[in-house]
DNA sequence: TGATTGATGTCAACTTCCTGACATGAAGAG
DNA sequence: CTCTTCATGTCAGGAAGTTGACATCAATCA
C-alpha cells in the first residue's frame, strides 16, 4: 500500500476527524466536549469504573482523564469517593444530573452517527464494522 | 444506532488511535511525528502547496501547521521562500534531505498499514475504502 | 477607480494532552 | 512474613494544538 492521501490509513484519519468535528458541533449546546462525552458513556456502561480504565477506553493518559473528571465532578455530572474501600482505584459513577445530560447527548450523537452511515446499507454497515475490528485486532 | 463503545463511531476512533500509535512507534527512530510525516507526504504530493492547504490536509489549524513547518525548515527537510512572488501564500517544497527521509518513512508506514489490513482480502479492502469514503462524504 | 470580500501568514494567550516522577495499596513469589 | 511487582492516583513541567485577533494581498463588484 502506498502511504499517501488516498490510502486507507488516511481515510480512517479523515473519517475520524470529520466525525469528531460533527460531534463537537452537536455537543457544544450542552457544554460537553467529545472527550467528556466519551468519558460519561464509559461510566454509564461500567458504573464504578476507575479513572485509569476510563483513560484506556477514551484513548488518553490517566493524567488527562483525571483532569477531565475533575471538571465533570465540579459540574456535578459525575461522582467519585475521596477514598476507596479497598485498593487505590476510585469507583466513578454518574449523578442523576449526569445521567439526564448524557441521555440528551446520546440523542444528538446518534443523529451524527446515523448521518455518517446514511449512505450505507445494513450489510455494508456490518461489513464496515467487521473490517474495522479486523484492523484494530491486527494492530493490537 | 446506540452511541456506545460498540458503535461504528467508536470503532473508527479506536482504529485511528491504534494506527496513530503504531505509526508513532515506527517513525520515532527517524525523529518524525505523525503530523510531521503527514505534512511531508502532502508536500511531496503537491509541491508548492501553501501552509493553509497543508493544514486542511493534515486536519489541524494553519497556526499549528506553521509551527510544525518551522521545525521541519529548521531541520532542513522543507524549504519555503521568505516572500511570495505573487499573493501571500508561501509555496512549500521538500529539500533533497527531506525527500530522502520521507522515502524511508514511507517504507516504515507502509509496513504498519499492511499490518492493519493483513486480515482483509482485496475485495474487503476495496469495500472498506468505499465505505469510509461514503462516511466522509455524508459528514461533509 | 474605490470598496468589499476572502484567503493567507503571523502573533499572543489559553487549553488540552503528554512525559516523567513519586507515593500508595493489592497481589504474588520467595 | 517479607520482598518484589504491578496498577492506581497525583504532582510538576513541557509539548502540541486551539481560539481570537490583526495585517497583507488577490480577486471581485459597485
Amino acid at each position: 500500500m502506498a502511504p499517501d492521501t488516498s490510502s486507507i490509513g488516511y481515510l480512517v484519519k479523515h473519517a475520524q476527524a470529520a466525525l469528531h468535528s460533527r460531534m463537537e458541533d452537536a455537543l457544544r449546546p450542552l457544554g460537553l466536549s467529545v472527550s467528556q462525552y466519551a468519558c460519561m458513556v464509559l461510566v454509564h456502561e461500567q458504573p464504578g469504573i476507575s479513572a485509569s480504565e476510563l483513560a484506556r477506553g477514551a484513548f488518553v493518559t490517566r493524567q488527562s482523564m483525571n483532569a477531565l473528571l475533575r471538571a465533570l465532578i465540579e459540574r456535578g455530572l459525575v461522582r467519585r469517593p475521596v477514598r476507596a474501600d479497598t485498593g487505590r482505584a476510585l469507583p466513578t459513577e454518574l449523578t442523576a444530573t449526569g445521567t439526564e445530560l448524557l441521555g440528551r447527548a446520546e440523542i444528538l450523537v446518534s443523529e451524527v452517527q446515523d448521518r455518517m452511515l446514511s449512505r450505507l446499507a445494513a450489510a455494508e454497515r456490518r461489513a464496515l464494522e467487521g473490517s474495522l475490528l479486523a484492523c484494530i485486532d491486527a494492530l493490537a
